[in-house]
DNA sequence: TTGAAAGCGCTAACAA
DNA sequence: TTGTTAGCGCTTTCAA
């Protein structure tokens, strides 16, 4: 059996208070005291045990993280950012892949209250927006706005839609395809789209809007969506990709069907992971430090009871590289 | 205040241990009485609370899971198939990041053994093996063999080693490099080093190596090295990368010195990951997700106190695309 | 088939 | 400055 707190109380010879104190560096305490228990402490490989703590101070010290796919590069880069923010406030982190899968959500979100966690970050969205405000725990969304009343981090959407529409435009693009992978990933993604579209209506180019919907994230899908966009719009010059992922399987088509990018056509993506291969990519690029940051600086406030903005949306930023 | 067994005890008018029962399926039970509990439950809208049971029952169906960087897809794809089997076995997931950072990493650990997690996923290892085999705590580590003791999941880096080489060599490549990332990020990597080494030496080929041990995932770093790499020995003919991101620079550094690949350079990547651009890059693949399910299965194996195999070396696959 | 009661390891009012 | 004591919500012997 591990040493609990009563074990060291004997050692030293006072009560189990006086060390729950020590532990907590909480009221008056001699200086003398205090090093004997940290010396027992240390003597006897005391580690207090976080499960008791939690249960007696009703507040675990965990928060929840659901995504919908710690694989996606997005995901995971966001994720890194998180855990680096909470890990610095003293919060653990429970990581909960949604896969986009209903039912699976709404487990995660039962076992995570079960596991009495202080807070969610809710990075997935699957579920009506009823279910969400019936959560009651404290709770941030990343990049999807489910209601007025859950505050939401993301990034401007809209305005990368203009910004990535605009460049393609600017290179004197004739035919521009907006090019989308999993809807449900991403509601805000949406305005992308709606951007794109408003920038190209009424003027002199031709466009095309593609989107899959599918469940998960298959790569080979993505495949098959660029290639039916080439074979059935062969004069494309200009692709706008909602994500860098997505924009790479659009050049590697290219490269493919002998198009020279930017030459024949130009590609612009979105996102802004610097993974390999990446960085040669223009790019609509999301602040996913900040976004990781405030997710759960805004979550910690919530937790403390202080309030918060419900709606932050941080700047995007355009990155124009070589495939423009 | 959340609603309790006790609440419902009252509501149904039993006592709490009947309750218990229930919740746990547990002795003999009257039918009509579950019914009646499992209807107050609803009613009430009660969530057991976890906490409570994992300290009474000492067990907190948590496992701790360590890794370099989970925006890293390697370690991002091996934790999703990690959280997948994690969860189909009732099993939650703590995602700790250590950034190869000695000091978080072993902060981490204790953080865990504090937590009560019922096991460990290492995938990181900075520290010494002394301290890993002081643990005291059901411990599984992937793709690094900490020590003979510690059971360990990894794939044939060594064949697979042997596998990139032949395949250069039988596409008649002159003067092979051999470029790795950080060295520390994966020890047993260190066998696709001792492969290449054994296969290109006393054989009519010119060969370098390459490595960086820097600390972290700078992808700014990776693209210097491939840099040096070809400014150095401009004559290079074929590139054995020891990760698929560092492959893409090789790939990209190329295309920007005008090296058609696969006609000047060659190049096979490792690892596998299926993230768009790679899908045409010759590589090594590793099974991913069996080593992520056996990292589960094994641990919960050891967690029940059965035993299992110390050492596990899955098979890794050739792939032979484009880049070669 | 059910209940009483003693924990699990720690916290926190209240008292001294 | 320190101790007593009653929980936190659940499990589990032991007894009925």
């Amino acid at each position: 059996m591990a040493v609990t707190i009563k074990d060291i109380a004997e050692k030293v010879g006072v009560s189990v208070t006086t060390i729950s104190r020590v532990l907590n560096n909480r009221g008056y305490l001699s200086d003398d005291l205090k090093k004997k228990v940290h010396e027992a402490m240390e003597e006897m490989n005391y580690q207090p045990n976080e499960l008791a703590r939690s249960l007696s101070r009703k507040k675990s010290n965990v928060i929840g993280l659901i995504i919908p796919d710690i694989s996606h590069p997005f995901f995971g880069q966001i994720t890194k950012h998180i855990e680096y923010y909470a890990y610095k406030h003293g919060y653990k982190l429970m990581l909960c892949n949604s896969l986009l899968n209903k039912k699976k959500e709404k487990e995660y979100i039962d076992l995570l209250r079960a596991s009495q966690v202080d807070g969610i970050i809710m990075g997935s969205h699957t579920m009506s927006v009823k279910e969400y405000t019936s959560i009651k725990l404290p709770l941030v969304t990343l990049d999807r706005q489910i209601s007025k009343s859950i505050p939401c981090i993301s990034s401007d959407n809209y305005s990368g839609g203009v910004l990535a529409t605009k460049l393609l435009l600017s290179k004197k693009c004739r035919k521009i395809a907006y090019l989308s992978g999993n809807l449900r990933l991403n509601l805000l993604a949406k305005q992308r789209h709606d951007a794109f579209i408003e920038q190209v209506s009424g003027k002199d180019v031709g466009f095309v809007v593609k989107q899959t919907d599918l469940n998960g994230f298959k790569y080979k899908e993505y495949e098959n969506l660029v290639r039916e966009l080439f074979e059935e719009h062969p004069d494309i010059d200009g692709v706008f990709a909602s994500s860098d992922i997505l924009a790479l399987q659009v050049i590697k088509e290219c490269r493919r069907l002998g198009k020279a990018v930017p030459e024949h056509v130009k590609v612009v993506g979105y996102d802004g992971i610097q993974i390999g291969g990446t960085d040669d990519l223009s790019t609509v690029e999301q602040p996913v430090k900040k976004m990781g940051e405030l997710a759960v600086k805004y979550l910690l406030r919530q937790i403390a009871g202080e309030d918060m903005p419900l709606e932050t949306i941080l700047p995007v930023k355009l990155l124009e590289k070589g495939t423009t």
